[in-house]
DNA sequence: ATGCCCATCTAAGCGCTGTCAAGATATCTT
DNA sequence: AAGATATCTTGACAGCGCTTAGATGGGCAT
């Protein structure tokens, strides 16, 4: 009985069900997207019965979460190394914004049952808010390097929130085929979200000029 | 055979059940919950058989995106009449994106309803972007009377872009109860809305300083 | 090694869904 | 008055999420 621990290390019939059928669900989602995905059908991909799924999850929401789970994970990878990658301090909040959009943008599926699920429960993860080093912590300690106070608690909150939300908005916007035309004009998209990241100005306003 | 217009005026059995249909949709939306609503559930409301709507909408999709577009009709308003309202133009931007979360906020249903059925589609509804008054322009002549530079377009263009993007991002995110502390702490949702607008700067990067 | 326990999986079924084809009914046109 | 046509109903199909009951087989105590 010590399958109480985080992850079940070797069920019993299949080999791990559990870890197959989100593999499964991930597959089909970023295949077919996210309204097309059936408990069914993800029991088909794995090659077991309609219900077997109810052995490893409550009901279908709860696959789905630990889908977005491993979302949350892959977006934190993405985030450290893009900041990784950043020249300068001042620089890294905008290229934290362009991995951002860049991560939503190829894992379309993926990105949009995160936030699906989140909102369901009006609660973000606490991957995404609450570990010391989550994604929201990587762009709070870059507004910092990048010369914010951080003795103003609620002004660098309210900067990581305004950070985040442009990140989100523009993630769920940059697919329409409105903004074709934008893109062209800046040279491509990763250009593109620069510029509207620039616009933004998320680090002028922290900085005490 | 004049019902090619866009409205019908005056259907046979029921009165106008394209209206009712739209109606009793709008009302199980806002009531349950997008996820929750079905297109059986919506003929039930409005007293007809399961298969009625299909005389008046291609199927359940064509049904929400005529909810989606009372919904953008619906923001036209509110915008317009924030804009009406706001003391200066260079205050302007910022309340209209107040007024813009304020509307998702109020209309948490319709407004997923309204972006699920662009995204969809890949894209946005002529009466967003393409029509002469539309809310994109609002926000595009508001920045100009702000002081932003009519003839560099390109930077309007971004500058606009920016700042739906901002104000979907935030109106998506403002549920999370992760910010509840926030709010308390700016005295209120709309005060933190305010203050959040602030920290995206979307005028000062327009404004030749 | 044997036998029990229980986790795992399957089979069958419930009520729901979106959608369609066929038939009934009411309105418009002539 | 009669035919055409738009509207609505009935009945059906496949698929869905989920539940219950039963089959299967590995882990563990004796």
């Amino acid at each position: 009985m010590r399958e109480s621990s985080a992850a079940e290390a070797r069920p019993y019939h299949h080999g791990d069900l559990r870890r197959a059928l989100i593999d499964a669900a991930s597959r089909l989602l970023e295949a077919e997207g996210p309204s097309a995905l059936s408990l069914r059908a993800v029991a088909r991909e794995a090659g077991v019965s309609p219900a077997a799924p109810y052995h490893h999850f409550k009901d279908k929401g709860e696959l789905l979460e630990a889908v977005a789970q491993e979302g949350w994970t892959l977006l934190d990878k993405a985030l450290a190394s893009a900041k990784a990658r950043a020249a300068s301090p001042d620089k890294a909040i905008n290229e934290l914004g362009v991995a951002y959009v860049c991560f939503a943008r190829e894992n379309p599926a993926i990105y949009r049952v995160m936030y699906d699920t989140a909102r369901d429960r009006e609660d973000l993860p606490d991957q995404m808010k609450g570990d010391k080093d989550s994604a929201y912590c990587k762009v709070r300690d870059t507004l910092v390097e990048a010369g914010a106070d951080p003795t103003d608690t609620l002004n660098i909150e309210l900067a990581t929130t305004a950070a985040w939300c442009s990140a989100h908005g523009l993630a769920e916007m940059a697919g329409f085929k409105q903004f074709e035309h934008l893109k062209e004009a800046c040279g491509g998209e990763v250009p593109f979200l620069r510029a509207i990241f620039e616009h933004m100005g998320l680090v002028s306003h922290m900085t005490p000029e």
